[in-house]
Order: structure tokens, then sequence, then C-alpha cells
DNA sequence: CAGTTACGTAAGCGCCTGCTTACGGTAAGT
DNA sequence: ACTTACCGTAAGCAGGCGCTTACGTAACTG
């Protein structure tokens, strides 16, 4: 359920922030912590969190750390939603029609 | 950004069994809670939130409240998801021909 | 080697969150 | 009217989370 891990570490408005920054491409911590409302460490604490989540992953340029988005990470939450989404729609339509009871 | 509550409603564990439980199609609480590893009024006070965070709707049917999913809020979900997912692959690509630094 | 830049980590703290128990209110059955 | 079923809410509490400050480390510069 790596899922689970991703969905927790998006919950968080500034992780959120951080993660859509990196949407825009690879960013060395420095860069990320500019202009947000949170320290640099606190960045740094973020960011290992979504590296664990699977959500980012992490170079090396020197002294500097850059960070991108994982494309796996991304890819796989969104794989659950749409699964959830085929399944959610799919129980719409079954109760639409027929209406009932389903197994459960 | 409804997306914002309804990801920080989903983070949660115990919240998102409640969530996949509906997928199956509207229940009332007491359904949900059998089986769920909490109390009945716990499971109250999810529904409560996953409500407000658009994702779950509520019916009544005489005593019983019952609950289902919200497509809308479900949908909206999803459409953060897409733009970011296709956001983030374009970059990708951008990065793997030309490479180079972004607006930002 | 000394100084600076860039970053991760440890320690500590306030706050928010999820849980339980207890209670009140509405609907159905007799 | 009494009882039972079903549910939401209030109060209170333990644990987790995010933030800051302080410190240690690696790399580049001169």
């Amino acid at each position: 359920m790596a899922y689970s891990n991703a969905l927790a570490a998006l919950a968080d408005p500034t992780r959120r922030l951080i993660f859509e920054r990196l949407r825009k491409g690879p960013r060395p911590v420095g860069k990320l912590a500019a202009g947000l409302p949170v320290s640099r460490p606190a960045v740094s604490q973020h960011l290992k969190v979504l590296k664990e989540a699977g959500l980012v992953q992490e170079r090396r340029d020197g002294a500097r750390h850059i960070y991108q988005i994982d494309p796996k990470g991304l890819g796989q939450l969104r794989a659950w939603f749409d699964r959830f989404w085929d399944d959610a729609l799919e129980s719409f339509r079954a109760k639409a029609e027929g209406g009932g009871e389903n197994t459960g």
C-alpha cells in the first residue's frame, strides 16, 4: 500500500506547496525553501517524508541536493484513484438501474 | 481549493477504510462501524469530516443515516491529480530533450 | 588550511487530531 | 406511553505532527 504514505504526505499544506513547486522541474533545497513560509530545515524534513512516500527522488550535484518528482509514486497514487473512481461510478450505475444491496 | 480538504480527509487510515467501504455502495452508519477497529461515534466523526470535504453525501431513511460517495468531490480530486500528472510528465519530457531551468 | 555555502539531523515544544465514554434526540415497534 | 434501535455531539485525554533553534557534515573557494 504505497499510496497510503503518499496520501498522508500530500495531506500537509506545506508539503503540497513543496510538491507543487517541484512540478515545474528539479530544484535544490535552498531554492525550494526560499519563498516558503517555513524554515529551511522544515523543508528538509518535508522532503524526507515525500521521499519515503515515494513521491520525490533525490540527486546530488556537488554540495547541493536536487529533488524532483518521482513519477512512479505519483503513478501509483493515480492508479489507485482511477480504480476507485471506476468502482464508484459502476456502483452508481448499478444503483441507478437495478438498485439493491451489493456484496460486502 | 476543495481538493485540499479532500486530501487531508483521505490521509487518515480509518477514514480511508470507511471511504473504501462506501465504494461498493451506500451504507448506514451502523453497517460501516461494524467490523471497523473503532467505535461507532468515531465513525460518525469521520463521516462528518468526509462530508465536509465533499467526499460523501448523507441521506435519511427513517432513523438511519445513509452515506454514499459524492462523485463531485472525488471528481475534483481526480481532476487535480490528472493536471498534476500531466504537468509533471511534460516537465520530464522538457528536461529529457532540452534540459534547463524553468520559470519559477 | 580557513571560510563559506548547502544541507541533514537532534532536541524540544505547542497544537491539532483521533479515540473513548457519556449523553441527548429522533424514529420505529408494541 | 414505554422500549428499543440508530445516530450525532460534547468532553476529555493520549499521541502524533510540524515548526524552530542549534549543531554536525560534506563540498567548493581562495
